[in-house]
RNA sequence: GGAGAGAUGGCCGAGUGGUCGAUGGCGCUCGCCUGGAAAGCGGGUAUGCCCCCAAAGGGCAUCAAGGGUUCGAAUCCCUUUCUCUCCGCCA
């Protein structure tokens, strides 16, 4: 959520930002949320003016009644019934003043950086680095949705009978994959200095709105409507919102965690073709980082981060590509994103296994997750998180990219002390 | 799920209708004292919003959350949430 003091101090800014984001009538927008905060500032102001006028009137008449006056004391009585009437009406002026403002930045997506490129569809997307050679596949080469079932390690017809499309099972050492997988990218991040963290696969509402999933992208997560609840669709979620309505001590900073959670997404309406096997999933495995950082300090821990991701893929052995995403293809909530993606031999596609964002203020806005600089000010920190990774392309890639003529798959030797075996 | 008790500042804890944003202690911090430290002494130490160019200063709100009674609520009443104890159920 973008604050006012962003959107009246920098408003030229701002506004070609939302504009680099497309979005549509940002010029109205910006100009009612600047309009719906003064009126929200006059009520405010008229208020606590009444109050301090009946403050004042409730003190005297404690010495009134002690001194046995107790007409004047009646009369004071009076005057303060009347402005609690008054009170009254503009209490609810401002509540709905206060209410409206909040529904209209909530719909305001975050200002992109600079360096975001111009576009809109993922083809504007800047590529900045490739990484690795792409490997020539033999004659007669599968796509993993081939190798899965030759080698029985996902089932997605039984996932399909006990839960529906899009939630496989894995069996046997496709099952074992997972956990290697998981396991490395959590000694890994360890080993970068992250904080392991397990949490809840279910959030609250407060926890939805906080990162930017709520208002409005509800109808992507899967719903607990009994309890009120969400199913997370990232680990970002709850581990984000361990730091909501937090003050954050200085000295403590950065906070770096890390998380392994399943995620669950409903994906309405974004299937069809080129989602077959691993491609898209409702439920997918995925270890994430996530910092909270002071605003100078945000941009080097976004590449430091993006270093991280690189060293996961190069262990993995997987060529790779790193996009700065265009205005029109990165997220809501975001100000920078890099995406990675992998190159899919048998497919013949990068796929993306990363997404790695730097929010700045626009989710601390939210979750009221501040610190007091050196002069006892407040000031809102930055929060950035990134997949580190998504589980299901890896193993696309891996399956893809390592089988052999004989029909086995050689898995990277960073693996092996994870799987227990080298092939499969 | 049933019965009871409770929720106060970073922490502990006092406060049962009137100058209480809240005694006191701990912690932290600044100063004095000291060769240095400890002890001791003195000061400071919540958050949000608003007025103000800013600073200084001031106002309003907040004692789990929401509502009510009252001129006035941390204190009385109602609702909700959470915590603890006992019972029930249970990986």
């Amino acid at each position: 959520m973008l604050t006012l003091t962003q959107i009246r101090e920098q408003a030229a800014p701002v506004l070609a930002g939302l504009q680099k984001k497309h979005f549509a009538g940002a010029e109205a927008a910006l100009a009612e949320a600047v309009a719906l905060d003064d009126r929200r500032k006059a009520a405010q102001l008229e208020l606590d003016t009444l109050n301090a006028r009946a403050n004042a009137l409730a003190k005297e008449i404690g010495g009134l009644m002690k001194a046995g006056q107790k007409d004047q004391a009646e009369a004071a009585k009076a005057e303060s019934s009347a402005l609690k009437t008054q009170a009254k009406d503009l209490e609810e002026t401002l509540r709905t003043t206060e209410q409206a403002l909040q529904q209209l930045l909530y719909t305001l997506p975050n200002v992109p950086h600079p360096s975001v490129p111009p576009g809109r569809t993922p083809d504007d997307n800047e590529v900045v680095e490739q990484v690795g050679t792409l490997p020539e596949l033999f004659n007669g080469a599968e796509p993993h949705w081939d190798i899965i079932k030759r080698l029985d390690l996902i089932d997605f017809e039984l996932g399909t009978k006990i839960t529906g499309a899009g939630f496989p099972v894995y069996k046997g050492k496709g099952a074992r994959l997972q956990r290697a997988l998981i396991n490395f990218f959590l000694d890994q991040a360890q080993a970068a200095g992250y904080h392991e963290i397990l949490p809840p696969i279910v959030v609250n509402e407060a926890s939805g709105y906080g990162t930017g999933q709520l208002p409005d992208k509800e109808g992507q997560m899967y719903q607990i409507p009994v309890d009120g609840l969400y199913l997370i669709p990232t680990a970002e979620v709850p581990i984000t919102n361990l730091y909501r309505d937090h003050l954050a001590k200085r000295e403590d900073l950065p906070y770096k965690n890390a998380g392994y959670t399943p995620c669950f997404r409903r994906e309405a309406g974004s299937w069809g073709a080129h989602v077959r096997g691993l491609n898209r999933l409702h439920q997918f495995d995925k270890v994430e980082i996530v910092q909270v950082q002071l605003p100078e300090n945000s941009y080097p821990a976004l590449e430091q981060m993006c270093a991280h991701v690189a060293g996961l893929l190069q262990q993995l052995e997987l060529p790779y590509r790193r996009l700065r995403l265009c205005g029109g293809d990165m997220s809501f909530a975001s100000a920078l994103t890099y995406d990675f993606e992998v190159f899919s031999a048998a497919q013949k596609r990068w796929l993306e296994v990363s997404s790695v964002s730097n929010f700045e203020t626009f989710q601390a806005n939210r979750l009221k997750l501040r610190t007091k600089t050196e002069d006892g000010k407040t000031q809102l920190l930055h929060t950035l998180n990134g997949s580190a990774l998504a589980l299901p392309r890896i193993v696309a890639a891996l399956l893809e990219n390592n089988q052999q003529p004989n029909g086995h798959i050689h898995l990277p030797k960073a693996l092996w002390p994870y799987t227990g075996f080298e092939k499969i």
